[in-house]
RNA sequence: GGCCCCAUCGUCUAGCGGUUAGGACAUCGGCCUCUCACGCCGGUAACGCGGGUUCAAUUCCCGCUGGGGUCGCCA
């Protein structure tokens, strides 16, 4: 059997949504665990929404999810504006292979050219809906059997036979059968001969020679007449695998007012590539009682009878977890991956250029287990960079008061005359410290906490004291001293 | 409304005739603790309803209810 050729074909019209973003998953997941190609074309014929700026937004995201594709256009990347063996592979740059295939069914009669105006069937549509409000309105044929050809615009439609069914077998939802009744003389081309979403796709899916077509649910409607298509063109049909919808958790279809649905705003908000494709794929999908999986285990594991049929609802917690679980794990993200990715988040907060990936691992180990997201993750790191730290007044006020500031004097000098100034040596020397004075750590860890970190929540104070090192970790300390000193209270 | 699809904890789901219906997130307790987290232990929580089929239904069939999709010269 052949390698199966899949594809992932957005609309530029707007940021990749992750709705999108599953779809396109799904299919790169099969065609990468089957040795297949994952193709990816740009349906763009809707010229009124579609934009450049989309597509570049569209491609880049992809690119940062890691959703490579063997063949598709690639502005701005290493193989020049097309690439592979099929392309174009913009629909826009295609218009004359959806001629040509018009016509050849025009030529053999399976579809005919209709003069119907907009205006026309609109005010039929009208009349039907007063007549009776519950009728469905279908194209009535008025054009079928029109053998003149008038200097006017005109759509190409495709003649749908009267009597018979169609018939597949989907790979999550099993065996769709439709009666051709159900369906009308759909609209192939318009009349400015840009081809309708219908007409494109399957031309696009033919000549590109895709062997299985993975899709939203929304999309399970036009199957029966694609398959039409594929028939009258003598082609052959590829198989169908529809994806439940994604919700948003009010029951309604996922958009803006719901949150975050694009992936560029999870990026912002410092989400792991590799978390969404892990939450996503377990959208619909389920391998055992697994949870967490890379992207190789994702390929592994991907199956088409593990997708459930049932749609679901975006849970936006459950996806912060699975990041958490992603930005914890070393294995999923190597510390030198996590240093990358974080510094780029350490550097938006200003202030903080001078900083590298050497300093972001070093301080790494602190809080790596704390951050759910790299935005939390430059918010903890903040501090070992920032110097003085940021000060907090509501932490000053309540820890750096008078009475602490010969305490934090006394540690200073105790803790100044380390040589060796690592996590074991400062705790060894503050608990004799704290033993000399008689003072219980809780008594004291918060004003140092504040006075190192100006906040009041940090990683371990030996952590701290130890990535800050010896003379940062003094200076921190008597120059909280002197703070407190000036206190009122 | 027509046509189509779907239905297990609040959410994502496991289950593929016989289970104390499992896991994860969320939530609620407790432990741990220099703060915040982590971690650990434990609790609450589901098979929509009604008929069949069967010795036995969460599981198979039908109906209902509920939810969703779609009805364009959008995709």
């Amino acid at each position: 059997m052949a390698k199966p050729r899949l594809r992932f074909a957005p609309s530029p019209t707007g940021y990749l949504h992750i709705g999108g973003v599953r779809t396109a998953l799904f299919n790169w997941l099969w065609a990468k665990k089957t040795g297949g190609a994952f193709v990816l074309r740009i349906e763009d014929t809707d010229q009124e929404r579609s934009t450049a700026a989309s597509t570049k937004i569209i491609l880049d995201s992809l690119r940062w999810l890691g959703l490579s594709w063997d063949e598709g256009p690639d502005p701005g990347g290493a193989s020049g504006p097309e690439m592979g063996a099929y392309g174009p592979y913009t629909q826009m740059k295609r218009l004359d292979i959806y001629k040509q295939y018009a016509e050849r069914l025009i030529q053999e009669k399976k579809a005919y050219r209709c003069y119907c105006t907009k205006e026309e069937l609109d005010a039929q549509r009208d009349v039907l809906k007063k007549k009776d409000p519950k009728a469905q309105f279908k194209y009535p044929g008025t054009c079928r059997h029109r053998t003149d050809e008038p200097n006017e615009p005109f759509v190409v439609r495709f003649k749908v036979e009267r009597s018979g069914s169609i018939t597949y077998v989907d790979k999550v939802f099993g065996e769709v059968v439709t009666p051709n009744v159900e369906l009308q003389d759909f609209v192939l081309l318009r009349s400015d001969g840009v081809p309708l979403y219908n007409f494109g796709a399957v031309i696009d899916d033919i000549t590109m020679e895709i062997s299985l077509v993975a899709r939203g649910r929304d999309h399970m409607i036009n199957t029966p007449p694609q398959i039409l298509l594929y028939q009258a063109l003598g082609a052959n049909v590829p198989e169908f695998a529809h994806l439940p919808m994604m919700l948003a958790q009010s029951g309604e279809k996922l958009s803006k007012r719901h949150g975050a649905v694009s992936v560029g705003e999870y990026e912002e908000q410092g989400y792991a590539p590799g978390a969404v494709l892990n939450y996503l794929a377990r959208f619909g999908w389920a391998f055992g009682d697994q949870e967490i999986f890379s992207k190789e285990e994702l390929i592994a594991a991907f199956d088409w009878t593990h997708c459930g049929r049932g749609d679901g609802k975006f849970d936006p917690k459950k996806f912060l977890a699975i990041n958490y679980e992603h930005l914890k794990s070393s294995t999923l993200m190597p510390d030198a991956e996590y240093a990358h990715r974080a510094l780029r988040f350490v550097h938006a907060r200003g202030g903080l250029d001078h900083v590298t990936t050497t300093d972001v691992l070093r301080a790494l180990y602190t809080i790596r287990e704390r951050a759910q997201t790299f935005v939390q993750a430059a918010n903890m790191l903040d501090p070992f960079f920032r110097s003085p730290p940021f000060m907090d007044e509501k932490a000053v006020a309540k820890f750096l008061v008078k009475e602490v500031a010969p305490r934090l004097r006394e540690l200073g000098d105790a803790l100044a005359t380390l040589d060796e100034f690592t996590e074991a040596t400062v705790e060894s020397k503050m608990h004799a410290w704290l033993a000399s004075t008689g003072l219980e750590i809780k008594a004291i860890g918060q004003p140092v906490r504040v006075a190192l970190t100006g906040r009041t929540a940090s990683p371990s104070l030996y952590q701290v004291m130890c990535v800050l090192g010896r003379d940062e970790t003094c200076a921190r300390l008597a120059r909280a001293a002197n703070v407190a000193e000036k206190s009122a209270v």
